[in-house]
DNA sequence: TAAATACATGCATATATCTGCATGTAATGG
DNA sequence: CCATTACATGCAGATATATGCATGTATTTA
């Protein structure tokens, strides 16, 4: 009861609904998270630090950068494995989603672990 | 999105979880759901009014009596159907839905309708 | 019509959560 | 080394949510 419950608190905020949502095509590191999702670094951080805890997600250090991907809450077999699917599945549709997905193939393409600027972007958000 | 992100937080909490357990088996009036959950009265009204916000349930006036069921939301084919489906599979055999089912069973033994008592279960929760 | 029952809600306080800022650490590169 | 980049986190103020108490309304019953 109480998992459910911390569970579904970590799914209820549109931001890691989004981070989720985005790391099911695979691993991505913090700095294409921000860049994404055009919100300040460390706000990005604390979500996934709270998915962290949820073990919805695991980072994987390389560097200086830390990959992060689905953890063992959201893959496999669990229940909550299904309840992000449906929800992933009614979400695929929406603008943000979709605004989010075009965003991430831009990144991407932009060549895979780049220069990612983040302080730049932080002050960006700023204004 | 935002519609997500309500849905889940209405769901995140173990007193709302539980009603809408509850109310998967029908109709039931706020003195049985205080009877089973043993919890103040205002406090299941107010998860209910919560819930019926987000169209989880609804209610039908009958007498004094206010019956609860599950709302458009949380019956047919949409996405929050499958979700609580999910939800509940998973709930099923905890430990606390089960003396919830219990002790539901209990209360309809008794007598749909019967005397409710609330103010009584509101003083003896006081304690 | 007065009491009792069923339910809802206003209000104040406690508690948790978000938000932004600054700063911290760790790794890399010049 | 010193600067830069990538990421994390402590802290304070703001904002939201829960909790308990009291009381409100509506309906029924004696």
């Amino acid at each position: 009861m109480r998992d459910a419950v911390r569970i579904l608190d970590g799914l209820a905020d549109p931001v890691r609904l989004r981070l989720l949502r985005l790391l099911r095509g695979g691993e991505l590191c913090v700095c294409e998270l921000v860049d994404v999702l055009r919100l300040p670094q460390y706000a990005i951080s604390r979500h996934l630090r709270c998915l962290r805890t949820l073990g919805l997600v695991t980072a994987r250090r390389d560097g200086r950068w830390m990959h992060y991907r689905l953890g063992p809450q959201a893959t496999g077999r669990g229940p909550w494995v299904e309840l992000l699917a449906v929800l992933c599945c009614h979400l695929d549709g929406k603008p943000l989603a979709r605004r989010d997905d075009t965003s991430l193939g831009r990144r991407l393409a932009r060549g895979r672990v780049g220069r990612c600027l983040t302080e730049t972007v932080n002050r960006a958000t700023r204004q």
